[in-house]
DNA sequence: AGTTATAATATTGTTGACAATTTTTTCTCG
DNA sequence: CGAGAAAAAATTGTCAACAATATTATAACT
């Protein structure tokens, strides 16, 4: 009769999935770590089969590493996946904000103004991201492109579990807001190229942070 | 005590999907039809549990579409979501031959030409097509990017059903000549962003051909 | 004949049990 | 005490049976 049951019994492998990736970018799962079937079971309140079915799903999206007979964990992501993520992620958004800017409407360019005078009020490395992630993936939103929304928030959450640790870096945070300022604004005289191009500098300039900064012993 | 047994038992989830794709991508199994878990396990000579996930993948990768209850059936792209794909194309090769170019080796320019070289010698649509999916592919491994690799390939594999269409407009082959030969010619001379250009510049205009040749009647 | 209710079948969803394998612990011997 | 073998436990892989639901076929009625 109802259309829409609200989901009434277990979780669904959507849920699982999103659940594990989430406590993977958080950190409450860390890197390397073993992910036992059982463990995650009771601590999810799901059945084996769905579990399984999710663990599947996150090593093809490269947040879980499987060795058969083994199981299942964290993956830690090199050096260089951390480079083809941004590479990724640096062309995927830029063609986002390109389709998105035509369309922007006034409220949505409040919406994201509304988001970088958060990050303006904080310093903190940490909420400064999620600000960053929120931006970044509201304007993408805009774009219409679900196949692209939903692979850019793959990517995003992929690296979320160390990408805000270049915004420890000295200087970090006032470059991103500055960029984020040109972007804006690019949007705001309906520049399409010229939004993209600098979304893409953007990234690029954002990979380079993090990886200076992680590795900056060598 | 062998570090590699060749996988003796029965069939992996990967080689599942990958069979049930290219069924999907051949038009073996065509746009709208049910997927029975039962048909396919005899079909695949696979357990059921491995059909289920292999469908939920397929799922995640837009080549299925499941109903709760009810079931999977093979994925009728819109208008909108092949616009959606080649967009994504467009920009994904466009971002793998910028790469690839500076590192391509004289071999592999002289595998692309041979590729081109039997593109030059057929006209039946189906084989050009196979050809012109060989290329990218190709192209795009040069990039030694596997993330985007994968992507593309998915990609790729989700507008095979009908991406050749396109081929059989009058004209289009032709076209599609031009634009490759253009490419590799940015590519012997090193120029990347030129490259990246013209990829993209090529792969808008086989969208705007192959969206104008499928819905000519409106 | 056409339409609706009812039964039969087919299909998906879920669960637990068991086999195969790996990991950990315990035990034995030098 | 340490190394290695053997036993125990833990974990993954597989499967078949069952329940829940949807689809199809049949029957009853107008």
């Amino acid at each position: 009769m109802d259309q829409q049951t609200p989901k009434s019994s277990s979780k669904g492998l959507q849920e699982i999935a999103e659940e594990l990736m989430t406590a993977i970018a958080t950190g409450a799962l860390k890197p390397g770590q073993r992910l036992v079937e059982l463990h995650l079971c009771n601590l999810l309140g799901a059945k084996r089969n769905k579990i399984r079915e999710a663990l599947r799903r996150l090593e093809h999206d490269g947040f879980v590493r499987i060795t058969p007979n083994v199981g299942a964990f964290v993956a830690e992501p090199s050096r260089n996946d951390i480079e083809q993520i941004y590479d990724l992620l640096s062309v995927l958004d830029a063609m986002g904000v390109r389709i998105a800017t035509p369309f922007v409407t006034p409220e949505q360019l409040k919406h994201l103004q509304t988001l970088l005078n958060k990050m303006e009020a904080t310093t903190k490395p940490s909420l400064f991201a999620d600000y960053n992630n929120q931006f970044h993936t509201l304007l993408c939103s805009y774009s219409e492109n679900s196949r692209l929304m939903k692979l850019t928030e793959n990517l995003r959450l992929s690296i979320a579990a160390f990408g805000f640790r270049s915004f420890f870096a000295p200087g970090q945070i006032e470059a991103s807001r500055s960029e984020h300022g040109k972007l804006l604004q690019a949007i705001k005289q309906n520049k399409p190229q010229q939004a993209e191009r600098i979304m893409r500098k953007h990234m690029v300039n954002a990979k380079n942070r993090l990886i200076k900064w992680m590795y900056k012993s060598l």
